[in-house]
DNA sequence: CAGTGGTCTAGACCACCTT
DNA sequence: AGGTGGTCTAGACCACTGC
């Protein structure tokens, strides 16, 4: 085969080489992929080690396939995904979809537990975005964002940031945030943000620290969000 | 072949009879099952079609495979397991292994709300559990457990109730969670539990309600716990 | 109709565990 | 050595899509 003769199964080979064409921009959210048997030829491999490796991609949301159709380039641009790393939920209810307002936005350095969490330099730069959040028209979250000039160069200069950042990474940068790790914690609300989400001061909120993580395995994105906790939840599914 | 001619995929009827074993209780925790040949011949499908029945199995945490050893039912009493659905951890670090005092436990009727979420009849009974968690010897954690009585006959019978309640459910009851819903919110400490956490009156906590499914799918606790958020988080990935 | 992914089978060889 | 799961192959047929 021509294949490196590594001591990896060969499934697994074939997932790390189209997961590198996928990170490497090889292939763009949404595009078609060769069918299965023209990847088996290509890769000298047989039709059913290159759907073990497809399956898995899929099972890790990297690809979308449609029998009839083909294997795509997972978008992640749709309302379902848009909505699976937004867990605030009405009580035993309803997606909530917020309305974005754009308080601020400032280059500095990292600090330096940013710059560990990042893996940046000392004295990288990076983009501190401050924004309110607000579910019918009553603010409920405000947020702030560090986003990694390296990472995503000039993206201070974008007028009109979409109400999910993460439409604009993928299509801008191609960044494709594919897992999260959330923090929760319970504090009284800082109290120059009470008046910002039309809270008494002392209000207790939930306070969500995220680290966004891409194709590749890189944080490349921090957030801290405040969240009025009154009518609304953080709901999650373990299994 | 001697399964029921149905429409649905081949491997997923054996998946459906595998699975429906494992409920009824037909092969018990940590028991070792038949070979992938042995299955086969008994159903009458191909090897491979069993091994693709049991790979799904194995990816939602019902059985556990062991090249060389064969095939067991999933335990779910070891260290990795207990804290599956623990996600209390200090920042960015260590898991937290909390001590736990019974505060009371009673006997009443179902409230409404509950007799929902449980699939319970208005007049159910249900025991009423009520815990404290201390970690370092430091009083974190105050929950309050509702066990059908339906489901667990006589729970509160039991003395030296194991800190891990989900041992118990499996070892005594043949109950399994397999997953665990969330709703987080902050709330101020109801008063009546500030002292027992060392809080202050209105200090802002974590309010978790859960619900825990069993692998047959039906509801078979819910759980509220207020939780101390100074010194640790409630830490989730989603992917 | 041709092309795609989805299912199912059968057989081979390998890696690991137990005896 | 014998049994287990893990990998890989090759070929068949089915179900869905689009021309």
């Amino acid at each position: 085969m021509s294949l490196s003769a590594g001591f990896q199964p060969l499934y697994k080979q074939v997932y790390d080489l189209l997961t590198t064409r996928l990170v490497e921009g090889y292939w763009k959210p949404s595009q078609l992929l060769p069918s299965e048997m023209v990847l088996a030829e290509e890769l000298g491999v047989s039709q059913g080690t290159v759907r073990k490796a497809l399956n898995q991609m899929v099972a890790e949301k990297m690809l979308q396939r449609q029998q009839g159709k083909g294997t795509f380039v997972a978008e992640h641009t749709q309302e379902s995904d848009l909505f699976r790393f937004f867990r605030l939920r009405e009580p035993h209810g309803e997606i909530l979809i917020p309305e974005t307002v754009v308080l601020g936005s400032s280059r500095r350095t990292v600090s330096e537990d940013e710059a560990k969490k990042l893996s940046l330099d000392a004295n990288a730069l990076v983009v501190e975005l401050t924004r309110v959040r607000s579910i019918h028209n009553k603010p409920a979250i405000i947020e702030k964002v560090i986003q990694p000039l390296s990472v995503f160069p000039d993206i201070d200069k974008n007028t009109d940031l979409p109400n999910a950042l993460y439409i604009l990474y993928q299509e801008k940068y191609g960044i494709t945030v594919m897992s999260v790790n959330d923090e929760i914690r319970a504090v009284e609300i800082p109290d120059a943000y009470a008046q910002h989400l039309d809270l008494a001061k002392g209000s207790p909120v939930l306070m969500i620290e995220r680290s966004s993580v891409n194709i590749d395995g890189r944080v490349v994105e921090l957030s801290t969000a405040y969240c009025s906790s009154e009518n609304f939840v953080y709901s999650v599914q373990l299994t």
